[in-house]
DNA sequence: TGTTATATTGTAATGATTACATATTATACT
DNA sequence: AGTATAATATGTAATCATTACAATATAACA
C-alpha cells in the first residue's frame, strides 16, 4: 500500500502534511526528522519541527511509516512498511534496503516466552563511496 | 573471551573501572549506561556518569563491549561480543539473547557495493510478564 | 458560512550523551 | 620506596534529538 493511499480519509489534510507525505512517498533514503524538515522547509519555510514529529507520530500510528533504530545518532523513517531489511554504512550512515526473505523463525523455547511481532535484520558495513575515501579523515554523514 | 581477560594489560586499572568490569562480567541484562551507573554507585557512591561513558567507550574500542541500538530510548551495552542476536519487549524493553546462527549471507549484488562487517537480527515482541499485564495501563521499563 | 475538533507554531523542557577543565592516581622508572 | 608523568576521574556545562505545552489557526462537515 502506498503511503498516500486513502490517507486523506484517515487524517485531516493540511498543506504541511501534504508536503511531508509528498516527500516521503516512494522515498528510499530513510530520512531523519531533520532531513524531512529541511526538505519540506524549502517549499514551506514556515513549517515547524514539531509538525514534522507530530505527523510522523500520526503516520506511525496508522502504520504508514516505520521508525528505524539502525542509526545510533537519530531515528530514521521508512515509508515502505512492507517486510524488508536494511544495510547501513558505519561511516556516512547511508541506509539501503535489502529485499530478502530470510528464514528467521524460532521455536517457542528459543523465544523464551516472548510473543514475537516482528523481525529485522541489520547489516553494517561500508558503502562504496566511504570505502574509497577511507583513511582520509572522513567521518561525515551522508547527505544525498 | 571474557571481558576481563587480559584487560589489565590493555588499560590502566582503577577501582571505578574494576567495579564497572565486575558488573559487566557475565551480565546478560543488556544494561544502559544509567543501569551501570546506578549499580556501581551502590559500592562507589563517588563514581561519575562520565566515567561510565568513558569506560564504555574504552571497552568498545577494545571490542570488549558491544553497543546495541535495539532500544529506541537509550543505548544498551552487551559484554558478550560473540555472534548472537536479540529479542526485545516492546513494553518493558527487556532484552534477551538469541543464540542461533541464521543464514544471512547475501550476494555482492544484493550488498549494493557495500562491504559488510556484521549482521544483527532484532526480534520485537512482548515478554511473558508484559503480555499478562497488558491493557492495565502498563508501560514501564523493565528494572530487573 | 459557522462550528468545532484537530493541527500548527514557537518556545520551553527533557533526557541521553558529550565536551572540557581541574584534580587525582596508576604505572613505570629511578 | 619515591617520583614523574601520562592517563583517568570528577563535576559541571554544553549539545543534540525529541517531547511537552499553550496559544493560534484551519480543514472538515453540518
Amino acid at each position: 500500500m502506498k503511503i498516500l493511499e486513502n490517507i486523506e480519509k484517515k487524517i485531516k489534510m493540511t498543506p504541511q502534511r501534504a508536503a511531508i507525505l509528498k516527500y516521503l512517498e516512494g522515498n528510499t533514503s530513510h530520512p531523519s526528522a531533520e532531513d524531512i524538515f529541511e526538505s519540506v522547509r524549502k517549499k514551506y519555510p514556515m513549517i515547524s519541527f514539531t509538525t514534522v514529529y507530530n505527523t510522523l507520530q500520526t503516520l506511525k500510528d496508522l502504520d504508514r511509516v516505520r521508525e528505524l533504530n539502525i542509526d545510533d545518532e537519530r531515528k530514521r523513517y521508512d515509508p515502505n512498511v512492507n517486510l524488508h531489511h536494511h544495510l547501513i554504512c558505519n561511516n556516512c550512515k547511508k541506509i539501503v534496503d535489502i529485499f530478502i526473505d530470510f528464514p528467521l523463525d524460532i521455536s517457542e523455547e528459543e523465544a523464551q516466552g516472548y510473543t514475537i511481532s516482528c523481525r529485522h535484520v541489520e547489516f553494517y558495513g561500508l558503502c562504496p563511496k566511504c570505502r574509497k575515501t577511507k583513511n582520509k579523515g572522513q567521518g561525515n554523514r551522508n547527505r544525498d
